[in-house]
DNA sequence: AATGAATGAGTATTCATTCAT
DNA sequence: TATGAATGAATACTCATTCAT
């Protein structure tokens, strides 16, 4: 939570107690539901309790709602992966707090989120696409160097590049069939997904 | 090929030459481009250079069209992957021919339909989904006796539940990042997922 | 009618009997009656008996429909004009029947769109004030070359430009209050109308 | 401006340096720049710097500003006119002086709201129709009264009633044309419109 | 007086579907 | 089979107006 109270108080995220912080997490959960073009705009309204008229006093259009679910999960989840690699110290404990950190974004509280950021990218307009895009890339480059790290620690054999394109498939998949209030705990699949990296 | 023709034959799958097999074709091609929702019949029916209410002539709705896609490319990934399958001797050699075929479907002729399977499922009405989910039923039943023929051979450690998953999503994922045309085989990149599950 | 009929032939002018042609005329009367922007797509629709809907198979837009009321309502002029100007002898004539004809054009059966072209200008987008704009200017050459004429031979002794627009004004504000079927005849206001330009 | 100032003390017309006055000014501007229809509540409040909101404790609606223009409009216009009246001594000074006045007030300072009230006239209620109209009936009664004198004193031959108002016409018309900053005078173009009336 | 969030009826436009030809 | 005009319900968005602060 350090990092979700730094970010409200910077204004790059929303408070999510805020009008809009609420009708943002709706949004995240509706989207994910119905699928972005289906979910109308009195749907979100209704899901708030407003009338739709009044979503505008928030957000100047629909698709505005959408970048703004893609946008401050992809800040969130940034930054609480970097406050989760801070505390590592060997490189396969960095692969390993990834991992888990991508999970947690999936499967917790941001999961619905990202699973719209998969899903209704081309919901997007092509301005919003760059600018979203922008943001992964600091996103990604968190993996980058650190799977590079382990494979020059010697844990990773496999192509570096190849590799977190597998774990993101893998990882983002888990969304449809992993309950973590199931049989398996998070942690326990974040040790059976590092066995796709590491030996 | 044998495969095609024999569902072609049997009527299970629509001949791609006929005109209902031309707007099969396009229609996964623009779902998959722009998103079932953000495709109009209208567009279906330019792409084939028909007029919109001709299209009712072929297919009774919009979601019809949909569902045929998905159906009939199940169906025939199925079957073509049994294919393979019946010329395998080991059980390594039966993982690595699912791998095979499956990055065959997502990257090669049936990778737009199958783009469309998992990003446009929720267009699916519930009946539609439930008709659709038997016949992947299928198909998985294929993948998990292989695995666990697999497992039971040694090749293979992990949970075979959840290493079908993370396969799954590792492999449905490089439809957006594998590039056929590029300097990677489908052959080294089968090789490299057979990495991911077996040491 | 000689004029119209060609232009429908030529397909530059809707034939007013046409599903497009009498929804120009009705919106016609709705624009100068309520204005454009009073005027909603139901109330057109309503008017010619259709579905609002509907509208959008004869025109893209709204502003399409207002667009098209004001190029048909010139060309029609200037053509009619054309002809009047051919049977004219003496530049006085000719000067008369310039009157004449715009006095038609505001008072008769193309009232109502006159009075749209004057009072909806700002409703359309600069592009499609342009395109009108070329047309008016076809139109006002007629005059311009006509007042010249009746100067040279005497007739006028004003600026012929200031002249122009004085008439102009004269003329167009005639719809506001007068009645053909008044005391009046259109004849005797042309006479009237002659007498601010020639003594 | 002493016509102005009488009028100000008198409560009959707001003084242009108040909150109401302001709104007043930028409201013509707007309404004949963009139209009543398509001018906001919004774009009159960020005109004058305040809240949308905020406009209704001036105004008890959007029409009541319309209407304000309007009626202050003539107030002030048929203020001016008769002292202008006062000052002169022949028939046709009278004419001239009205004409005068007249395109003073369509391209000088109430210019635009001259314009409002002439392309905005629908906007307004049936009501506040014919309060309007009952301001204009006084106005008018000074151009016919003078109109009739110049007819008995033998400068002008033709019908008053319809001479007013092809002078209505052609003066008004004048602001979509004539800069006063341009090559004629407003004195000279007054000249140019005596002799449409006067030869 | 001023604010600004909220209202809710209203707008132009879209689009899958129908059906007479 | 194919057409294409017509349907009508649904959509995102607008905006004058209200009202608690």
């Amino acid at each position: 939570m350090k990092a979700l109270n730094q970010l409200i108080e910077q204004g790059t995220v929303t408070d999510p107690e805020s009008a809009r912080g609420r009708l943002l997490s709706k949004a995240a959960h509706l989207f994910k539901e119905k699928g972005y073009e289906r979910t109308t705009v009195r749907d979100l309204a209704k899901s708030v309790g407003i009338q739709s008229g009044s979503i505008f006093h928030h957000f100047k259009s629909k698709e505005e709602i959408l970048r703004a679910v893609m946008e401050e999960t992809i800040l969130f989840n940034t930054a609480r992966m970097r406050l989760a690699l801070d505390e590592c110290k060997t490189s396969r404990d960095k692969v390993l707090a990834l991992i888990r950190c991508e999970l947690e974004s999936i499967t917790g509280d941001t999961g619905e989120a990202m699973t719209v950021l998969v899903y209704e990218w081309r919901s997007l307009s092509e301005e919003n696409q760059k600018r979203i895009l922008a943001l992964r890339d600091v996103y990604e480059q968190l993996w980058i160097t650190s799977l590079e790290e382990a494979k020059q620690d010697g844990y990773i054999e496999a192509d570096t590049f190849i590799l977190r394109r597998f774990l993101t498939g893998a990882l983002s998949w888990t969304t449809t069939w992993f309950n973590p209030k199931g049989g398996l705990s998070l942690e326990e699949l974040a040790e059976q997904a590092l066995l796709l990296a590491i030996k």
